[in-house]
RNA sequence: UGACCCAUUGUGUAACGGUAGCACGGCAGAUUUUGGUUCUGUUAGUCAAGGUUCGAAACCUUGUGGGUCAACCA
């Protein structure tokens, strides 16, 4: 049988365009980032719904950078935009727009609205065009030069583009309805006046188009069909429909939903940047950013990210997602992807009392039991290991299933081994060896010993263990919506988001570990090498925990 | 005090006038050489009040609650 996968309320708009031969059926997306900016998680779920929509109805999705405000925008973001675009598992291919690219053709728009009587030059400062406007309340006041002749219109606004006005002095607004309840249907500015560099055209412009005036017809000039973004833009609809009425161009229909909040993260590119120049975080790409080069470097899969943007869903309703489903995408790709390695984040010595002396032996374990095809790895094991010291307690409440004075555990890939004696510090007390003795027929894979331990332990063998550290993370923010009312955002950083445990001790198979790899530490959670790792040294930045189970409080 | 959008278990999302389902979470159990994974069971919901209808989560009205809109930003 069919399962019966339920449409989201684009794919029926689509679905129903298709059966009705809208543009013969073609599908065609867009993503428009403006390059001022990292992209975050938000962004992520944007992209996958337009990539992936157009891929189920065989079109095609463009990248196109909205840059139309020179003051903020610049290529180092262009180039990180279209990394991490790739990163995530989309290819735009042959179709790397700009709104930029479309200024000529946005001039002659704009020429043609003035021919038409519906464009106007406006000397008025921001201030009085604010006036003008009104408020939602009550209705706003034509401008006093709302009434120009076309000519002069015409004459002004050339004189606009040829640089003969200072920046801010005139504006170009269309006629539109100042008495229109949608506030963006006000006469609302179309070019400004901006003597600013654009990091493509140059010098080429002093006059830069808004928005409203680039965004639809940029859909129009590329014959997107469905035109997908958050619902803040649903005011800015009827002008977008106005323009492609007026200009009489290609009518791409813009269709809203509702933009991804996650709980615990921001995805305001001002407030992140705030972060990152107050040097909360090291920059736009620390593992702790929920930008999409953080999330890279914390070593969340792209898969997970994907997988974790369709289960969301897409609906118009604001929703809070629990940032507890993105680790449990993450989780769950790479327990299928991670090879196991053992690690000790913070040792104890154990001496194996009735192993022969100098001796080692390799024992063979399983990369990952999810994946046989990843095969087995040899690691040493001899008379001094380590353990966790919290797997260890001198006095373990009930349902304790690791090592205490007589108890009995597994050694994971080894030998059953039973407590015989703790050695103390003499000043402090602290426990610092424990001494066991091991079960030579319960070796792993030929257990003859017919003895039961309830707990495995993680352990590696001390002499030819290598060291690292590890960049151990809590929530950026303490709050849920770090955002809420009241209070500041900064003032809800996680003081101890991040923690570094140096010295840890790893398997020796990590030897050959590079940049990017994804490991799970047994029994800790998933891990990844950072760029930061120098050779002979590992440094690790902790992706996500393994899922909490017993733990032995109380 | 205007216009627009929205309202389904804790969270997200279906049900298109005809049995309120799925996922994540929670809880309980089974399996387990990772207290992970996997498997089984279970928990819990239509914002309110009217109306239309044989029948309403859905359609209508009015409330209530939340969100958005007044940059020469996007």
């Amino acid at each position: 049988m069919e399962d019966q996968k339920s449409l989201n309320f684009i794919e029926e708009i689509i679905e129903h365009d298709i059966a009705h031969g809208k543009h013969a059926g073609r599908v065609h997306t867009r993503f428009p980032p403006e390059p001022n900016g990292y992209l975050h998680i938000g962004h992520a779920k944007a992209i996958c719904l337009n990539f992936e929509i157009a891929k189920k109805y065989g079109g095609k999705t463009n990248l196109r950078f909205d840059d139309t405000n020179p003051a903020t925008e610049e290529t180092e973001y262009v180039n990180a935009i279209k990394r991490d675009i790739h990163w995530l598992g989309y290819d735009w291919e042959d179709r790397e727009y700009y709104a930029s690219d479309y200024f000529d053709q946005l001039y002659e728009y704009a020429l043609d609205l003035i021919r038409k009587d519906l464009a106007f030059v406006d000397d008025s400062t921001a201030e009085e065009i604010a006036e003008q406007k009104g408020t939602p309340n009550e209705p706003g006041k034509l401008s006093p030069f709302r009434s120009r002749s076309v000519e002069e219109n015409m004459d002004l606004f050339v004189r606009m583009k040829d640089g003969e006005f200072p920046d801010g002095a005139r504006v170009l607004r269309v006629k539109v309805d100042m008495t229109a309840p949608n506030m963006h249907m006000r006469d609302p500015v179309i070019y400004r006046i901006k003597r600013q560099h654009h990091h493509r055209t140059g010098d080429k412009w002093c006059i830069y188009p808004m928005y409203d005036f680039a965004h639809g017809q940029s859909d129009s000039i590329e014959g997107i069909t469905h035109s997908l973004c958050s619902l803040e833009f649903i005011h800015h609809r009827p002008l977008y429909e106005w323009f492609i009425e007026k200009l009489g161009i290609f009518p791409s229909r813009q269709i809203e939903f509702a933009r991804m909040n996650v709980n615990f993260m921001i995805t305001s590119k001002r407030r992140l940047l705030q972060l990152v120049n107050e040097g909360i975080v090291t920059g736009w790409d620390d593992p702790r950013m929920p930008t999409i080069s953080g999330v890279r470097r914390r070593g969340y899969p792209a898969a997970a990210i994907r997988i974790f943007c369709e289960k969301v869903g897409i609906a118009k309703r604001d929703n809070w997602i629990e940032i507890e489903l993105l680790e449990s995408c993450v989780r769950n790709e790479l327990n299928q992807t991670a090879l196991r390695r053992m690690v000790v984040l913070d040792p104890i010595r154990v001496v194996i009392t009735n192993y022969p002396e100098g001796q080692t032996e390799l024992l063979p374990s399983e990369n990952n039991p999810e994946n046989e095809s990843t095969g087995e790895r040899d690691i040493p094991f001899g008379k001094v290991i380590l353990i966790e010291r919290e797997d260890f307690m001198l006095d373990p409440p009930k349902k304790y299933f690791r090592l205490a004075p007589g108890a009995t555990v597994r050694l994971k890939s080894a030998y059953i081994i039973t407590c015989q004696e703790v050695i103390k510090d003499e000043t402090t007390g602290e426990v610092t060896e424990v001494h066991c003795n091991y079960y030579p027929d319960s070796k792993s894979g030929s257990d003859t010993s017919g003895i039961k331990a309830k707990g495995t332990l993680h352990w590696v063998h001390e002499s030819s263990a290598i060291s690292g550290e590890v960049r151990m993370f809590e929530r950026l923010f303490t709050a849920e919506n770090p955002m809420d009312e009241g209070s500041d955002f900064m003032s809800k950083v996680n003081p101890q988001s991040q923690k570094v445990i140096k010295n840890i001790r790893l398997e020796p198979a990590f030897a050959d570990a590079v940049d990017g790899d994804s490991f799970q530490f047994i029994r800790h959670g998933y891990f990844t090498v950072d760029r930061d790792s120098k050779p002979g040294h590992l440094v690790f930045n902790q992706t996500v925990s393994l899922k909490e189970g017993w733990s032995p409080k109380e």
